[in-house]
DNA sequence: CTGAAAGCGCTTACAG
DNA sequence: CTGAAAGCGCTTACAG
């Protein structure tokens, strides 16, 4: 490597240069809010003067080692890979998590390099934390390791979780996507339109956030005070994978049970419903609803977001600035804090909702 | 902030639990391939075991203050805000860049930070080269400070330009598109067609890249022994801004020259002309060949790429691969030295090319 | 193969 | 308002 080792003039040279001690060099040149040492005009001047002319570097390492601060936001995820592709589900948090960054004046350090010698993604390597040279990370993506983030939690390091909060430990921060007030609001919707019999989808494998949506699938009963009947929820197994019997067994049951809408945990398994509708002779939406919920769990790599498809969105961009936000003051915090915020979802209307038909 | 200061265990902890010395932990935790300190495979175990029961985790800023290397790859970017958008010419460099960080286990730092208190970027924040938390970086974008640059190349802080190679200052480093081969090949293509009159267009202001694309057009000329009137240029007037004539007026233009294909240095005014040319009645390609050199510099933000325009793309995800690859062999030689690499071309044919009209 | 110690370049109490 | 000095937590010659 060209080390400049030694040639690079240090504080202390601008120090003697000015005729002053190497903390009013500091002073002057990191601009210390906190600094109770405050400095003469013209002092000043000189030091920046001196700083100049010998073309003074503060050493960003040395500044961190003495200061405690690396004044640095970490991202990490243990995806396989960073997300880079826009049909990526995390991509968006990462790019608001970057735009947060950037607003917030803080370099953000991605953790491209946290593989081990398997390839997979460890905050501990080597048994180091390699997070630590941030001040403080927000993790992002579907995967997680409970037992690092416990680890990481134990030794108080900051982070924030993005992108899920089930199987994280107690105390760990998170942003979500409000699934829960976001389903409602569907059905609220779809009962305005006359729906008066609603069923919601779900795979067989549960995890929080489909039990969030049908929480708020169930609430809208409660509300508009509808007899159980009236909201069916509809469970399919998932564990054979991509069925092409499913959409028909679906449309079938629905018809059995009289729905007129049908609200689908899966994006995956409604655009599927859809599709078999059309060849089956039943119009959507003019016969029957389809609302998909936004888990994209089943897609398969590379898939398209279905066009015209009526779904709720998670606002990821939204929930990666907030993260950031979130993890700044975490960090100006003196007291070890958790914070969960829920943010809301956004529903497109696309063409796959109507009134349900007359008869 | 919430300090940990004091209560993590240090290496001198790790030492004593292990009864070693700290210059044993720091060998085997680093585990230098450079050190020449060969711990026995005993005392190995001992301090792993003791560095796990502690919890220990080394400090980086202190390793890198010490050591004198953080293992930090950076990317900047004189642009406004950093490349987030697909549809932004630089994203792409971007994602390369981290791509190829993520293959060499390289951890990414994104200065986002460096904004000055007008919004302008800079590299020296209150005088501070910020650049330097990593071990060296990769310049991305349009927009360059000259004086800058130099100053960083005097300090001779290792850095890799990328996006752009004019207006850059002598012995940086850079990676860039190689829009001379890329051209040739692209009239050589129309002359194996049977066109015998190509007319190369470009705007008044010219640029490094646009002298490239020219020289590439030259040299085909000289190639095949053609006249000089066989491969005119035509110069357009930037100046007036998107002038609605400027299409038609460069049809008639090439009807009065005979010439059958025409080579945009702007893919935004390439698009243009093709679409002036359907309504004035002139088949594209079938009359006139229309292909576009890969500029964007006349493009609205957030306008899309011109669907089955013929073009010549700029490989920028490679590039971005290539820069990091160029800078990890800086940062490992021992001399000061300056690579410069251009990278091939793609030719996407499209819609607008064929061979020229029988006639 | 191992230990004691200097030094990396800052920041920050602590005295004056 | 300023100075001398300790200390941040490592790495790396240099002795043994």
């Amino acid at each position: 490597m060209v080390s400049n080792r030694g040639r690079r003039p240090r504080q202390i040279d601008v120090a003697k240069a000015a005729n002053v001690s190497t903390a009013i060099v500091s002073a002057v040149i990191s601009s210390t809010s906190t600094g109770t040492i405050r400095v003469s005009e013209e002092t000043r001047r000189r030091v920046l003067k001196a700083a100049e002319d010998l073309g003074y570097v503060p050493n960003v390492a040395a500044r961190s080692l003495a200061g405690g601060r690396s004044h640095l936001i970490g991202a990490f995820t243990y995806q396989q890979h960073f997300p880079r592709e826009s049909r990526d589900f995390y991509f968006e948090f990462l790019l608001g998590i970057e735009e947060a960054a950037e607003d917030a004046g803080y370099n953000l350090l991605l953790f491209t390099g946290t593989r081990d010698d398997s390839g997979n993604r460890t905050v501990y390597r080597n048994g180091s934390n390699m997070l630590q040279l941030a001040d403080g990370s927000i993790m992002v993506g579907g995967q997680v390791d409970p037992k690092e983030l416990a680890r990481l939690h134990a030794e108080r390091y900051p982070f924030v979780m993005v992108g899920r909060r089930d199987s994280i430990p107690d105390g760990v921060s998170w942003v979500a996507a409000d699934y829960r007030s976001g389903t409602a609001e569907v059905v609220r919707k779809l009962a305005e339109l006359g729906h008066r019999r609603i069923a919601f989808v779900q795979g067989a494998l549960t995890h929080e956030t489909v039990d969030d949506r049908r929480a708020g699938f169930a609430e809208v009963g409660t509300e508009l005070g509808w007899p159980d009947t009236s909201l069916p929820v509809l469970t399919y197994d998932t564990a054979g994978g991509a069925d092409a019997n499913r959409p028909r067994t679906l449309l079938s049951l629905a018809r059995r049970r009289k729905v007129t809408a049908l609200v689908f945990e899966s994006n995956y398994l409604a655009d599927q419903v859809r599709t078999a509708a059309a060849s089956a002779g039943v119009d959507v939406p003019g016969q029957l609803s389809v609302v998909a919920l936004g888990d994209w769990s089943e897609r398969n790599p590379g898939q398209q977001v279905a066009p015209g498809l009526a779904e709720l969105t998670s606002p990821s961009r939204q929930i990666g600035r907030e993260a950031v936000a979130m993890l700044i003051r975490l960090l100006g915090s003196q007291t070890t804090r958790t914070e969960h915020v829920m943010m809301p979802c956004t529903i497109t209307t696309g063409s796959t909702i109507a009134p349900p038909p007359s008869s």
